[in-house]
DNA sequence: CTGAAAGCGCTTACAG
DNA sequence: CTGAAAGCGCTTACAG
C-alpha cells in the first residue's frame, strides 16, 4: 500500500497500476482474476458466489474505491436508478420535506431523486408524467396529493407497468402502493380540543372538496361535534382553497356572521393564516375573541402571531416511507401515520 | 396509417409494424433505409447529413413517436443528462422556486433534476458532493448558497471536469459561471425607502456573516445612511442567524434599547417575522410603534400582519439561468438580476 | 459456483 | 454526406 498521503478528495481515481479514470468492472475483474460476471454477481449480493471470492472481489472494490456506474448498470437493466416524485402542490414546505424524506430512505442505496412537478388541471398532464416515467425508465414515482388521489393516472402508469406509490389522507388501491396520515384521526383531536376548551359556536373553514384530505378533516371534525350535541349549521362551514386568501375571505364571513363563531377550524395553516387576518382587519383579536386552529404545521404556523395551535403532519417520515417502499416492494405496506396536535398561542377559552 | 382509435396515451408503442416497445435508434435507421448512425447525426443535429435524409429520418422519428434514451446516450457520451440542485438551506421556498425555474429551462430539452440537499458543515460535504456528481456523471450542477460560495467546492469541481453554476448576491469566479442576484442595490432601495419615511433612528438585523449576502445587504443599507449623514451605532447593528428565532432575540435587544429605533430592517423574512413577534410581546404595534422591512419575499411576508414590505427576489429567473447557462456555457452570462422592493403594510412614518 | 458470448441503445473514431 | 466496426459499463441467457 502506498504510504503517500491523500488529498481530501473522493478515492475514485484508483491508486492501484493499471488504469486510469475511475475503475470499471473490467478493472475489478482483471485485478480479481475473476471474470467480470462473478464481479456482477458481487455487486448484486448474487449468493451464486464463494464466500472466499466474494470477499476477494468486495475488498478489492473498496479497496479502489469502485462503484458501478449507475448509467451502465441501468442500461442493462432497462430501468435506471432514478425515483422520480411526482407534484402539483404550492405548498413548498411540504415538497421539500417529503424530498428530504424521501432522500433520508435512499442514501446510500444508488438511487438519486428525480423531481416532476406537473398541472394536475392541465388535460394532457396523465400523458405528460407517462412520458416522464417511460423516457427515463424510472425504477419507480412517488405521486404526491392531490396527484396522488388521480385514479386515471394510477391506471395508466399501472398499465406501463411503472411502480409508485400514493402519499395520502386514506388509502386507495393497493396497500402496499400507498403511505397514509390519518388526518381524520387528527381532526378529532382538534374538535376534541375546541370543544374541551368550552367551544360551542364553531367555524369550519373546510378545504376544496377536490381534496380527499379536505373530505377527510372535516369529517373527523364534524364527527366529535356530532357525538357533543354540538350544532355545525351550514353557515358556519365555508369551503375555501387551501390558499391564504381563501382563508381570509371566509373567515371574513364566518366572523361577520350574527351568531359569531368563538373558535375555527382552518383545515390548513394557509388557511388558518387568512382567518388572523381576517380577524384583524375586524378589529378582533386571537385568542381573546377567537380561538383559530389549523391543520399542517408549516413553517408559518409558529411565525404567526400569536404562534398557531395546529396539526403536526409527519411529511418527512412519509416520504421516507414512501421510498422505502419503492426500494423494496416486498416490505410490508407501513402503518398509517397519526398526525397530532401541536398546541401554542392561538386557542383559549370562549369569552362568553 | 391505421385509423383504429387510439387510446389517450403517450404514443410510445409505435404503430409501424416490424417492434415492439419504445423504437430504437435501429427501428428508425432500418424503417428510413439508413444507418443508425445516420439516424444519430439527426439526432444530434449534426450538419452532415443531406436535408433530404434528414427530413426523411425527422418525419419517421416523430410518426413512430421515437425519442432517444437518455441512459444509453448518456452512456455512450460518458456524461448523464441530469442536471443536479445542490443546496443545503433551510428555506424550502427557495428550493421549490430555484427548482421550477431550473425546470423552466430544462423543459423539451431531455434533462431532469436531480436533487442533492448536503450539509456544508460536515467535514466531509465536499467530498460528498463530487461523489454524487462523479458518480451519476451529471452534465452540470447548480450551487446554491451558501454551497455556491464555497471556494474549495468550486476547485474540487474544477479538478474533477464538472461543469457548475453558483447563485449568489455577488460574481465569484468566472462570471460565465455565475447568477447573481443585486441585493446590495436591493438594500439600497430599502434604506432610501425608509429614510424617505423620515426615520433617523434606525436598527439593522444583520445575517449571519458566513453568507456572503448578508455583508451585501448590510452593505448597501449601511451606504445610504451615511450618505444621508445617519447614524448607525454599533448597538443598533445585531447579527442574526437568518432564523426566525435570531429575528426574536435580535429585535428584543434593539427594542429594548434606551434610543429604541423607529424602523428595523431585518435582513431576511423569517427574522423580520421574529421582529413582529418581539414587538408584540413588548406591547408594541407594527407600523405604528416600529416600522419593520425584511428581503426576500418569501410566501411568509404575504401572510403576516401587517403583511411585510420587503424585497422580492427573483429566485425562480435565477434558477432558469442557472440551468439556461448550463445547457449552454456558450451563452453570454446573464446580467445580475436586480430585486425590488414590494411595499406592503410594514412600515410607516417614525412616531415621533 | 464460474465464465464466454451477446446485448442494452446509443456514440466515437475511422473509412470512404 | 454516409456507414461498418468497436466501444461506453454493465447484465441476461446459456453453458459448464
Amino acid at each position: 500500500m502506498s504510504t503517500r498521503r491523500r488529498a481530501r478528495e473522493p478515492a475514485e481515481e484508483s491508486e492501484v497500476a493499471g488504469f486510469t479514470g475511475p475503475a470499471t468492472i473490467n478493472d475489478i475483474a482483471r485485478l480479481a482474476g475473476v471474470s467480470k460476471k462473478t464481479v456482477s454477481r458481487v455487486i448484486n449480493a448474487s449468493p451464486l458466489v464463494r464466500a472466499e471470492t466474494r470477499e476477494k472481489v468486495a475488498g478489492l472494490m473498496r479497496q479502489v474505491g469502485y462503484v458501478p456506474d449507475p448509467q451502465a448498470r441501468g442500461l442493462a437493466f432497462r430501468r435506471a436508478f432514478l425515483i422520480g416524485l411526482v407534484y402539483d402542490n404550492p405548498n413548498a414546505q411540504y415538497i421539500v420535506n417529503v424530498q428530504n424524506g424521501a432522500l433520508d430512505a435512499l442514501r446510500g442505496s444508488g438511487f438519486e431523486l428525480v423531481v416532476h412537478p406537473c398541472e394536475s388541471r392541465s388535460d394532457d398532464f396523465i400523458e405528460g408524467v407517462c412520458r416522464f416515467v417511460q423516457r427515463q425508465k424510472l425504477h419507480g414515482a412517488i405521486l404526491l396529493p392531490p396527484v396522488s388521489e388521480n385514479e386515471a393516472l394510477a391506471e395508466a402508469l399501472e398499465r406501463l407497468d411503472v411502480r409508485y406509490v400514493r402519499v395520502g389522507s386514506v388509502p386507495f388501491g393497493a396497500a402496499a402502493r400507498t403511505v397514509v396520515s390519518n388526518d381524520r384521526a387528527a381532526a378529532v383531536e382538534v374538535a376534541e380540543y375546541l370543544v374541551g376548551l368550552g367551544h360551542r359556536a364553531i367555524g369550519l373553514i373546510a378545504g376544496p372538496h377536490s381534496h380527499r384530505s379536505a373530505h377527510e378533516r372535516a369529517a373527523g371534525f364534524g364527527e366529535v361535534l356530532a357525538r357533543h350535541g354540538i350544532e355545525l349549521p351550514p353557515e358556519r362551514v365555508v369551503e375555501g382553497g387551501y390558499t391564504f386568501e381563501s382563508g381570509v375571505a371566509c373567515a371574513g364571513r364566518l366572523l361577520a356572521l350574527a351568531s359569531r363563531p368563538t373558535a375555527i377550524f382552518a383545515c390548513n395553516d394557509e388557511m388558518a393564516a387568512g382567518a388572523y387576518t381576517a380577524a384583524y382587519r375586524m378589529g378582533l383579536r386571537v385568542p381573546e375573541d377567537v380561538s383559530i386552529v389549523g391543520f399542517d404545521d408549516s413553517p408559518l404556523a409558529a411565525r404567526l402571531w400569536p404562534a398557531l395551535t395546529t396539526v403536526r403532519l409527519p411529511i418527512r417520515d412519509m416520504g421516507r416511507q414512501a421510498a422505502a417502499l419503492l426500494l423494496d416492494p416486498a416490505a410490508a405496506a407501513p402503518a398509517p401515520l397519526t398526525p397530532h396536535l401541536a398546541v401554542r398561542d392561538s386557542c383559549g377559552p370562549p369569552a362568553r
